[in-house]
DNA sequence: GCCGTTTTCGGCCCGACTGTTTTCAGTCG
């Protein structure tokens, strides 16, 4: 069975950790760690790379990384790793997941107490056994009992929408301290990722000492993790670590784009500026010891040469040599979204009536709402059978004939079944203005299984939008196996929208792919899943995912108007006959 | 392990903070 690009790069990425624990050349460890990230970020099979002979021309794919990655997805063993991993135990790289515990921590943990696990490292921290190895303390033994805590609770990650609101709060009390210039969020909360480690707040101010000291009292601090003169750190209820810096007014811009991130965007930038034989670093952007000043980011980008890249693009996958060619796409904005789509009502699982939910998007500025219940085989949530969707439609047709700056389409997240048939048969799905299909079960199924399953739906004429095609959970549920390219592939062939699911938990498709996507031509539609009014409030997120993405405002359906919606829905209709 | 006309060896981003030290190592971003 040929591997995901996931899997090959969660090799490398492991061949990275075990280098840097026995203490090998770091940049060795590097160079595993950026082709996993190559790798992952491909959007082409690498299974194909490698048979096409193409990746040695890969940039950090030399002659032994390319006979190693070769080995790999042709045997699917590498014996390198073999070799290196002999004789360590397996618990071991979880170490590398305790903060405050690094490569050589693991190393010295391992080899003076034979620690070989997160448990193990517990035991001996509640035993005091760490405190007396060399360059270790009871505070830093206190600490990594504290990490190990927090992971417990925690798994160090958070959804977006669990942030976003702590986030906000916290920036507007840091903004309101007095002398403070100019602030932002920072790092993965203001690149959008669909989740956090921690939030980072960058601020520019007269007195930092005053803004550290006020940041450090804040209400709903935990516990301070540090606090110096310009940097400080707290983890605030529910356990979100928030972190901040104060910059000097000069350095504001080129620190801003520093703790904006990615890491990789960042590493990309400043060898970019090296290239050009400057140096940039979180003060600025320098030509020697002189500085180039740069007022804001937009200046500094164009210092290098490059337009404004978005904060949600700074992945580096490509964002970089686009800006260079000044051809990034004009992102779609939150205020481009014109109909709300995929949105459930009291007849199944949704909280609201049909009225209410009228009213809801229309308050919210929306001019068409895309009404999507269950279809019957999705019995948990009281799917509609035949009769109710017909009784559904005369409410509707009633319900437009009153409404006014507001219409509804009749639709239905008809269920795709185990075998790929849908749940409705054809002569009733053609009653509806738009068909959404989605997978509800059966999640387990072999990939192949799973892709033939989709792609058998997907092409069925009266399936209009394909909603969260994956079907993970964040940190919850993996996403089910599936051949994610061949469906997207499909997608396009059969002129159906990809949607780009809104709830927080699962921002399904992932912005990687939606990227995939759109290079294989698919359109693409925001869908709410809305059940309750404040499922609503996440539109943001979706356009979030589409703007990490790479999406513009034409390749997402629901920035159309209602009426180009409906040509567009009219227009599939009369190819499929 | 990768890379490349200042190259085939010697770099590879680098600074803040903490805790341990008494001048520095490890981690993090």
């Amino acid at each position: 069975m040929p591997m995901t690009n996931r899997e090959v790069a969660a090799v490398l990425e492991r061949v990275g950790q075990i280098l840097e624990i026995r203490g090998e050349n770091p940049f060795k460890a590097r160079a595993y760690y950026s082709a996993a990230r190559t790798i992952e970020s491909l959007g082409e099979d690498v299974n194909k790379v490698v048979a096409d002979g193409e990746l040695g021309q890969i940039p950090g794919f030399g002659e032994a990384l390319t006979a190693k990655v070769t080995e790999l997805v042709t045997t699917g063993r590498m014996k390198y790793l073999d070799e290196i991993s002999s004789g360590l135990p397996d618990g071991l790289l979880g170490l590398l997941e305790v903060p405050d515990v690094g490569p050589k921590k693991v190393k010295l943990f391992y080899e003076k107490l034979g620690i070989k696990s997160v448990e193990e490292l517990e035991e001996a921290a509640r035993a005091g056994r760490l405190a007396d190895l060399p360059g270790m303390g009871e505070k830093s033994q206190a600490k990594i009992l504290a990490g190990i805590q927090q992971r417990k609770e925690h798994k160090g990650r958070w959804l977006l929408s669990e942030a976003l609101p702590l986030a906000k709060r916290i920036f507007a009390e840091v903004e309101g301290v007095k002398g403070v210039r100019r602030a932002s969020l920072g790092g993965s909360i203001r690149r959008m990722r669909e989740t956090i480690g921690d939030i980072d707040i960058l601020v520019s101010a007269a007195d930092p000492a005053a803004v550290i000291q006020a940041f450090t009292a804040l209400d709903g601090i935990e516990r301070v993790l540090a606090a110096g003169d310009t940097k400080g750190s707290a983890v605030f209820k529910p356990g979100i670590q928030v972190d901040v810096r104060v910059v000097e007014e000069e350095s504001y811009a080129a620190a801003q784009h520093y703790f904006t991130g990615s890491k990789e965007h960042n590493v990309h930038m400043r060898q970019l500026a090296k290239d050009r034989g400057w140096k940039l670093n979180e003060y600025g952007l320098f030509d020697g010891d002189a500085p180039l000043p740069a007022k804001d980011e937009k200046a500094l980008f164009a210092r290098m040469g490059m337009d404004f890249v978005p904060p949600e693009l700074r992945e580096d996958r490509g964002e970089i040599e686009a800006a260079l060619a000044h051809g990034l796409p004009a992102l779609a904005e939150e205020d481009d979204v014109r109909g709300a789509f995929h949105i459930h009502s009291n007849a199944t699982d949704g909280s609201m009536t049909l009225e209410q939910l009228a009213a809801e998007a229309k308050s919210r500025g929306y001019s068409y709402l895309v009404i999507s219940d269950h279809s019957r085989a999705v019995a948990v949530a009281n799917g509609l059978d035949e009769e109710r969707v017909r009784r559904q439609w005369a409410e509707i047709k009633k319900l437009n004939a009153k409404l006014k700056g507001l219409s509804i389409f009749r639709s239905i997240e008809v269920d795709i079944r185990k075998d790929g048939a849908l749940d409705y048969g054809d002569e009733i799905l053609r009653g509806f203005d738009c068909c959404i299909a989605a997978v509800h079960s059966s999640f387990t199924m072999p990939s192949a299984d799973m892709t033939a399953r989709i792609i058998k739906a997907l092409s069925n004429p009266c399936v209009d939008i394909l909603a969260h095609p994956t079907g993970r959970l964040l940190l919850e549920r993996e996403p089910y196996a599936v051949d994610i390219e061949a469906v997207l592939s499909a997608c396009a062939k059969h002129n159906v929208a990809v949607e780009i699911n809104a709830q927080p938990s699962r921002l399904d498709l992932d912005w990687r792919f939606v990227r995939t996507g759109r290079e294989l031509g698919c359109r693409f539609a925001v869908g709410l899943d809305a059940h309750h009014k404040e499922d609503f409030d996440w539109a943001g997120l979706g356009v979030a995912v589409a703007r990490k993405g790479w999406l513009a405002k034409g390749d997402i359906l629901n920035c159309m108007s209602a009426a180009q919606f409906k040509r567009w829905l009219s227009g599939r209709r009369r190819r499929r006959r």
